[in-house]
Formats: C-alpha cells, sequence, structure tokens
DNA sequence: CTGTTAGCGCGTTCAA
DNA sequence: TTGAACGCGCTAACAG
C-alpha cells in the first residue's frame, strides 16, 4: 500500500546559527564563538545568546560543522557482535570514555564477516568519523589503506601485535591462554581438549590455540589435534562440543575453552552427563565474566581487560586527535583466576 | 608532559568529489550521481568514475553531503546501559536493520542517569541524525520539545503507552508481570515477594511491579510492601535480595525477578542457602535470556520480544524516513516461558 | 544522459 | 571584543 510516489516531504529543518544571531542582535560569528570558545565573548552577550539558543532549541548542524572545521567529534567502532556480552565492557567503557570528552560513538557490528566490517568501515568513514576502533588485526590490506588515506586515527583492541605493525590496545592471547593450559598442566593433566571459535579471520581464537599448544610444547607434549573443536560462540555450541569430546578415547581430563560461553555450556553439560567437576574433568574458560563466579563449582578462567580496552582505546585516540605525540600501552596484563573446576585428573586417568 | 601548544595538526583529508571528477573526466555532478543514483549514468561513464573513485580511495564527506542534501543516513539510540545483556539484543537487531539499508548507528549510554540522556540527546542532534530511539517514556518534556523542534523523528522502545501520545515499539510490561503473578497465584501462592530495579526514573520497573500489584488485586490480595526491594540490576543484587527476602517471616513462597539477572542471582542464592526451588520456594525472571533455559531448574520466566523490538524500531524509522505514512506496530506479544523453577508452594506454607 | 550553477550552515580568517 | 566575507564538499535544480 506505499505507492512509489511517496517520498520528499524533507523535515523542516531546526534553527540556524544565523536565526540565532538574528535574534540575539549579534552577527553570526559571535554566536559561533559563544559555542566553541565561550572566553572571547563578553558575558552580556554571551547570555543574550543562550538565551536565544534555549528560545529557538537551536542545536548545531554537525555536518555544517564538520565541513567547516574537519572534524565531527565522532569515532567509530566496529564490533563482531554486539548481542552476547563478550563485547559489552570494551563498549561500555569506550562509549563513556569519548562521551565524557563531547564526542559521539557511532557503532557498527558484521557477525565475524570481513566483507561487511569493509562495508562498515566504508560507511563510517563516509560519516565522517574523527577516528576507529577495530577488533584483532586480520582484514585486507586495502582496509588499512583506505582509513590511512582518509587520515583517519585508529587502533585495534583485544590483540597486541607484537610487531608492533599497527598500533594495538589489548592483551597477548597466545600468552592468556598459555597460562591457562600451564594450570592445567601444573596439575598432572596431559590429555587437554579445546573448544574455540572459528579460527579463519579470528586472530584472538587462533592465538588462544597457539598457545595452548605450545605451553604443550613446553612439556614435550603435542596438542592432539582431534580433541580441537571449532566451533560457534555460544554456551549451547559448547554444550554440543564437551559432550563430543567426552565421547573421545582416551577422554580428555581437561577442556580448554577458547571463550567463557563455550564454558559455561561445558559445565552445564557435564553436570548433565553426571561428570563430576573438577574430579573426573577440568574446564577453564576465556574472559570472567559475571556467571563465572558465581557457578558451582566456580569456573577458574582467565580475566581478560575488557573495560580498560576500551578506556585506553578511547583515551589514545582523544589524545590524537588533541594533537598529542601518543603511543599506545603496552600489552595489558591477563590474570589467571583459579576457582573450583579445575583440579587434578582422575587417579585412572592413562 | 603534554604542553598546550600541542594542538592543531589537522589530518590530511581524502579526495574530493570534485578531484575524483577531474581523474575521470567528468563534472562533480556526474561523479554525484554515480554515487546516489547510478542507474542515470551512462555505463561507460560509471566505471571511469569507479576506477577514479579506487584510484583514489576516495569517501565522500557525510558533513559536505548531510549539509547538501538535509539527512545523514544516521540513526541514533540511546540506551541506560550497553555493558550487559540487556539490551543487547535489540541493539545487535537495530543495527543490522537500519545497517542494511545503508544507515549508520550512532549510539550512547547513560547509566539510567536522566540528565546525561538528555544530554546525549543534544549530542547526538548535533551529530545530525535523521531518527532517534529511546528507551521508555520517562524524561523532561523539554526533551521531546527539543527532538520535534529539530524535526527528528524517534520512537520509544521497551514499552507501550497506551494513551498513545508518542509512537512506542514495545510491550506492555505490566500485562507482562501479570503473567508472571497469575502463573504463581494460580498455582497457589498468596505471599509473593518483589525484586525490582528502582522504579524513579524507570517505567519498565514501575509497570512490572503495578502489574504484580494487580495480578494479587485480582484474587482480592495486596502485595505486601515490605516484600518489594528495588536494587541496581544485578545478579549479586538479586542474590543479596533474596537473601533478605528470604529471613521475613512468614517467608514468601515465591518471588518475581522483575529483571532476569536478578533471578539468575536469587536461584544461586537458593542454592547457597540450601533452599530447594520449587518445592521450598518458586522463582520467576524476566526477559529469558539464554541462561534461563540452561540452569538447572530452568527460570521460569516471561520471554520479550528483544530482537523484535530492535528490528521493528529500525523498520519503522526507515518507512517514515522514506516518507511513508508508517504507524508503529500495535504492542508486541510476550510469552510466559513454564520451566523447572517454578511449582506449587510446600505444604506447611502459612 | 550530462554539465553548470547555487547554495546548504558553519568556522575561520582578517579588519575594525 | 566583534563583524564581514569566504569557502569547506556536496546535492539539486536547471539547461542543454
Amino acid at each position: 500500500m506505499a505507492p512509489e510516489g511517496a517520498f520528499k516531504n524533507r523535515a523542516k529543518t531546526g534553527a540556524t546559527l544565523e536565526e540565532v544571531a538574528r535574534h540575539a542582535g549579534v552577527s553570526p560569528a559571535t554566536v559561533s564563538r559563544c559555542l566553541n570558545s565561550p572566553d572571547l565573548v563578553r558575558p552580556a552577550l554571551k547570555s543574550k545568546v543562550e538565551a536565544a539558543i534555549r528560545l529557538l532549541d537551536y542545536v548545531p548542524h554537525g555536518g555544517a560543522r564538520s565541513l567547516a572545521s574537519r572534524r565531527s567529534r565522532m569515532i567509530g567502532a566496529i564490533f563482531p557482535i554486539l548481542d552476547t556480552t563478550l563485547f559489552g565492557r570494551t563498549l561500555e567503557a569506550l562509549q563513556q570514555e569519548v562521551g565524557e570528552a563531547g564526542y559521539t560513538l557511532v557503532v557498527a557490528s558484521y557477525g565475524y564477516d570481513l566483507e561487511r566490517e569493509q562495508h562498515h568501515v566504508r560507511n563510517l568513514l563516509t560519516s565522517g568519523i574523527d577516528a576507529l576502533v577495530l577488533v584483532g588485526g586480520i582484514r585486507d590490506d586495502s582496509v588499512y589503506r583506505l582509513i590511512e588515506r582518509n587520515g583517519v586515527p585508529y587502533v585495534l583492541i583485544w590483540i597486541s601485535e607484537s610487531d608492533g605493525e599497527r598500533p594495538c590496545i589489548g592483551f597477548d592471547n597466545a600468552e592468556a591462554a598459555r597460562r591457562a593450559a600451564r594450570h592445567l598442566l601444573d596439575m598432572g593433566h596431559s590429555r587437554i581438549g579445546v573448544i574455540s571459535g572459528f579460527v579463519k579471520d579470528n586472530d584472538r581464537a587462533a592465538a588462544r590455540i597457539a598457545g595452548t599448544r605450545s605451553a604443550l610444547a613446553e612439556q614435550g607434549l603435542t596438542l592432539d589435534e582431534s580433541l580441537v573443536l571449532e566451533r560457534p560462540f555460544g554456551s549451547t555450541e559448547g554444550r554440543e562440543a564437551f559432550r563430543l569430546l567426552m565421547t573421545r578415547r582416551p577422554r580428555p581430563t581437561a577442556v580448554i575453552c577458547g571463550s567463557e560461553p563455550f564454558a559455561y555450556g561445558a559445565l552445564f553439560e557435564a553436570q548433565a552427563l553426571g561428570l563430576k567437576v573438577p574430579d573426573e574433568v577440568s574446564i577453564t574458560g576465556f574472559d570472567d565474566f559475571w556467571l563465572a563466579a558465581q557457578m558451582t563449582p566456580g569456573l577458574t578462567t582467565v580475566r581478560t581487560p575488557q573495560s580498560e580496552m576500551g578506556r585506553l582505546a578511547g583515551r589514545h585516540l582523544l589524545s590524537v586527535l588533541a594533537g598529542e605525540e601518543a603511543v599506545p600501552p603496552s600489552p595489558l596484563d591477563v590474570e589467571l583466576i583459579v576457582r573450583g573446576s579445575t583440579g587434578p585428573p582422575p587417579a585412572d586417568a592413562p
């Protein structure tokens, strides 16, 4: 019922700076100054202008402003997903940090689909963002080129590229996984299963598996590839993968989960299978969301600096935009949180 | 170490439409058309233009574009919080819906602080958003006036204002809570506790309590106000509130949680207290996040149309922007999901 | 189908 | 301390 001729009713635009000037009996330039450098304006005039602004519900036109000043006061952030809790804290902290500085946050999510991410990069650049936050480092070089050619500063979060080629604010995913693995190895485990997100196009997931592998190597062990399962992130997927791992013979005595929802699922499934945790099987998570501490047994996990990455990414970009010589901080720390879900392997293990 | 003189290094701007035109040997208008209505351009020219665009990594300047066209292709959304899973699905669905239409999403969060929300409204309007999504309906009239005076269409989500004064896309929170309450009443409960978010400035929380109260009234019962606890959202707060409720005498035989994290906490705490659910106490949630189905016992809860609200809000605004005569849909349905956390009250209850 | 011509609303010179 | 004039990059009329 919507014939295509029905377009064209452009909303009445709000008041303009010039109208405000007229109402206040001053020049447009003065109104502009009231907004941008109030100290340069005599208080008497300033209050007249402010009254006019309120009277007209005047809001500056960001487009015009960014056209004239070459800055939009917007910062973009592109996340793999938004609907889970995975990036929630990072997003919240980032929004807070830039919001306090008067910046506005533009977000997008791409469902781990690099093509969609690239599309979003274009869109956000068009929107005129002054800076950009991206997750991880895997993407086509052309995307980086595009960003750089447009003079937009950016940071990659959730990773710490050791080669320092691009500015990163995050932690060493491999080392984090290594911590969890060493913890299990120290307790005597040697047959270890892994539930991971898809490694393709995801350097965090890849690094975590690599870290696990290297921890085993330190002990002269190798990771049995048949015990490495890749799944879409989610607790249901974790349950299913865990069940599968438990059918392998000899059965793994511990399972390292590359993302915490997997671990929740594994723990629930262990309970459903009647497997005692940690007596019969140990489980580790990755991130330490609120649920990890509430479950019984509590989940042993690696705590990642989720909020801090958001906060620091914002702060870094703001200072770059302020013209400061900012260097990204060195890799952030992670912490192994030992709770009840891990223990020595069962005595009768092979 | 950052002296204040260190400003002013404006990034080199990207290529302009005019440069593209020059490289392609056509007029600026033609380049513009290639971008906005490609069908009006002869293929031969179009491909020359596209080549030039790629060559220069040209990205249109959104500011200039919005100045000239009076539309920014950005939509704003302001949420109470972003770091929990509460609005995650709504956000994801909204982003997806508007993203597919080539729009960009600008988000902000205000921690349930109305002043901060107002601030964000101003900021987003300045950014030039074409439309706005807000959660709930409680805010100063001046905010609505500001939005309307600037000609920006908006919707309120997560509520359904019966008086229809403003466009809403959501569900009836009172009715939803009434469902949960009736379910308990039908099983014979009469002494019911409530754990709620703060009612001040939160119409969703208020409506849910009101709904509970009215369901009791239908049975000639009244809600004991000493059994109504308001807390910040969170499972830890749920645990603590639940523990307190369990010390009341006579002890409530059921607890209605106005937000699901409360219910998770209550369930964990019941377990810690050695209280059998549902034999000794019944618990209901609100929203039906993934965890509800995974716990043991499963959580009886009211499933809210989280994704749908995001999707429909986006769709509605897009059609308004397209100049269509769009009316917001009628209130969406909620569904009572009965799982193991509810049952009849203990036989020895008063 | 394509080019020409005007602004869109604002920040920023420069003089006064 | 204030005002006048210019142009940022683009879209939208209008001609051709």
